[in-house]
DNA sequence: GCAGATTGCGCCATTTTTGGAATAATCATT
DNA sequence: AATGATTATTCCAAAAATGGCGCAATCTGC
């Protein structure tokens, strides 16, 4: 089973009609050639060839092996110029995991770019909070808001959030502005699942506060809806709450201070993507460098 | 170009959906697979299967390529195979190129039974006294009377003739039989073109005696029939002469005395013979082992 | 004819590939 | 949860393939 690579080479002999003529079109020494070719005629014990110096003729043998094989070389050419295309064409559908947050704030917006770039692509997205198996399912990429720390998974960064912290001016109002971070803690902050503190930042300098309040969730737009509704205070990257923030629901406070940055990751199986991957990760990672 | 191998072990892997059951079949170390695998994803530049290291699942690209590998793999399988059957079973036409007396005296009577033992050969005779090119023409074989001083043609000798002397008898009362090899030089003695001496051996004996005659030819038949026809005395060997011996047109001298044995020679361009040609030279070797 | 060019093949130092053992990682069972 | 069994991958010494080079043989242009 180890004679399909001569097979190849034996095409191109015939083809060219020459040893070294094929062997220069191989791009490999004639010395080479040669021996591969009186292996394979060894190893199937028959001689495809009658070689002379000046000329070779295909033996009976030779003919019949010949007329099979160019059709198998040629179909296996083919069948690697497919995958090359699949390399370097992004086409087919693109099956993606994806938290519903990270969907419907910062991808949905890019789609329509990003869609029309490359027509040949349709897409399938998964919105599910849970880690879907990248290797038993059939996805090409998933968008984690955490590195996974599952080893053989290749996790790229593709966007870093800076949450800033965010309040209803009724909230405010009622509960009074804090104007240094350690007053967040007699506050309602509303925070996602399993967040116990918030690490703020002004220049060099850093605060931890403990944080909590009645409200958790592990959806950011409820958090923000909750923010909307006068219920605390919540710690969410500038563009979720633009809109907000433009209509006067929500206004930011301590505006100096940020939470330390998150970063928003591409997981795949391996980095040998197909085009389709690749391509749609570079977009990712281009458009949302800082979100 | 060099991925055509490695094709094969990719669809065995995924045919017994394990690398170890795969490579156990193909009979190599599952390391080699592994890495041959590798080797073939990165130089294609995509991974062909997710592996854990409990279960194998096609890629996308993957399950493309093994849909079209399967058929290739098979294909090349068979056109080897098909190429085996070729060395196994003897079949096709089988050219020969061969001297007049041999094909007469000593092939004709052996065919009948060759023929019946291979029923798909058929046989292709050119009887003729010309060396032939056997790589320019397409011959499969040719027997020689010779060894071919000519490098790169493979011979084996399929018989060995004693000639022996014989004489018609009206020959020999005309001009007295000879009762020691010296006289035979003031004989009419027939022999082929480009013979100028026999070389007689009896026991360990030998004596070397310079002949000639008014009649030479190239042809067995026609110096046999100058014998019968009393025109001299000739060395053949017996079973040339076994029906005139039969019917007393020729009789044997100097009885304890032959010439030095000369061989007959099956002259193939190479050693990498289908079966029906090696089945031929085997089936005459045995059978005109002394001839 | 004859000389130069071309071609296939054998030889051997060098590079590449191989294969067995160790390692890492997953799944089933307790 | 933890253990044990099974499996893919990695590492490194050993084996094999490679590729200039020279040789022998042949063909082409003069």
């Amino acid at each position: 089973m180890e004679y399909l690579n001569d097979m190849a080479l034996f095409v191109e002999v015939v083809k060219a009609r020459s040893f070294r003529r094929a062997a220069e079109t191989l791009g490999m020494p004639n010395s080479t050639l040669s021996r591969r070719i009186g292996l394979l005629e060894k190893s199937i014990g028959l001689r495809l060839l009658h070689r002379t110096t000046r000329r070779i003729e295909l033996t009976e043998a030779g003919q019949l092996y010949y007329e099979r094989s160019k059709r198998i070389v040629e179909e296996a050419r083919i069948a690697h110029e497919q995958l090359g295309e699949m390399v370097a064409r992004p086409s087919g559908v693109l099956r993606v995991s994806l938290p519903v947050d990270f969907a419907t704030t910062y991808l949905a917006p890019l789609l329509p770019e990003f869609a029309a770039l490359y027509p040949g692509m349709t897409f399938d997205f998964d919105l599910t909070p849970r880690n879907v198996d990248l290797v038993a399912e059939p996805f090409d990429l998933a968008i984690r808001m955490a590195a996974p720390q599952t080893p053989n998974l290749i996790a790229r960064v593709i966007a870093r959030f800076t949450p800033r912290l965010y309040a209803a001016p009724g909230y405010l109002e009622r509960n009074g502005e804090p104007h240094h971070p350690s007053e967040l803690e007699r506050h309602e902050c509303l925070t996602m699942q399993n967040i116990g503190s918030w690490i703020l930042h002004r220049e060099a300098e850093t605060v931890e506060v403990k944080v909590g309040s009645r409200f958790r969730g592990n959806s950011v737009a409820m958090i923000r809806r909750l923010a909307t509704l006068e219920m605390g205070i919540t710690a969410i990257p500038e563009r979720v709450v633009v809109e907000e923030l433009a209509n006067g629901q929500l206004r930011r406070i301590l505006p100096e201070w940020q939470l330390a940055p998150t970063s928003a990751y591409a997981v795949t199986e391996t980095r040998l993507l197909p085009a389709k991957t690749q391509r749609f990760i570079e977009f990712l990672r281009e458009r949302l460098r800082e979100a």
